[in-house]
DNA sequence: CCCATAATGAGAACGATTACCAATCGCTGT
DNA sequence: ACAGCGATTGGTAATCGTTCTCATTATGGG
């Protein structure tokens, strides 16, 4: 019987180190703004690292499995990634730029589950984030 | 100059009544839960109801904008509509059966609106939606 | 150093949604 | 009732993000 081998860097999905992951790793903890896989795609080539599409899809993926990065479907359908901290947490996200500061809400969290309650709902979980403009978008925009 | 004529049933977009738009709106007004385009598209057929797909989902979409209706992305990337009171409002959705329940949270809209403005973000707005086992679902899954 | 096998990547496949566009049909004026 | 205009429809092709396939490559334990 497998004595569960040694967690590694990754989580569950991801058990080699390799050159691919660790690019991906590097440019998710260079940005605090959500992306997509997409541009996190030609934003590695653009650097020079050479990661093929589909293996920034299955690595991006394993890594929210993990729960090492938060994501986020925009309007048209698109996945947004970012890294994110262990805790529970909600976003204030910018639409024009992206960039995202992490907020918690015990107020938020007390609510959803009271509401749960009342009507007899069981397993609950939400989905809470805030979008806006950041304040220097803000400025931009006029 | 065309002097506004005269708001019909539908919103800005839904000018005529035809007979597709008829079958959709009783379709939803049916049900609570909420639906795929496919699934109306399925159910209308099944019902005996001749509307093509493309139609249907230029109809949601039209009464989405509309604000008649809601919309969720589920986790797999389809969009769900379901027929929504004229408020404000937040849903707590079985994940099971769709069933949904519309609910407010004065709270919550004060925690967004405090939590915006701690950061210097403007026009703000929130997705907040509850996810979880309705009743009989809970009983059904044992 | 070797090898089993996890990981990669180019491109095909997919599924939801939208675009096209010629045929229809609702509406308004006559 | 009727005609005409233009909104609407619907079958199908096209889009687009994402996943799958599978032959090839490369990691890491022994």
């Amino acid at each position: 019987m497998p004595t569960e081998t040694a967690p590694r860097a990754f989580g569950e999905k991801g058990r080699r180190d390799t050159r691919q992951r660790r690019a991906l790793r590097d440019h998710l903890a260079a940005t605090d703004a959500f992306t997509s896989a997409q541009q996190v795609y030609d934003d590695l080539r653009a650097s020079g690292d050479r990661v093929g599409l589909a293996t920034v899809y299955r690595t991006l993926q394993a890594m929210a499995d993990a729960g090492e990065v938060d994501t986020l479907r925009t309007d048209d359908g698109e996945t947004l990634f970012r890294k994110c901290g262990p805790r529970h947490h909600h976003h204030l996200v910018c639409r024009s730029c992206g960039v995202t500061i992490e907020i918690d809400g015990p107020s938020v969290e007390r609510w959803a589950s009271k509401a749960a309650d009342d009507h007899g709902f069981s397993d609950v979980t939400h989905v809470v984030e805030l979008f806006g403009l950041c304040p220097a978008c803000t400025k931009a925009a006029g």
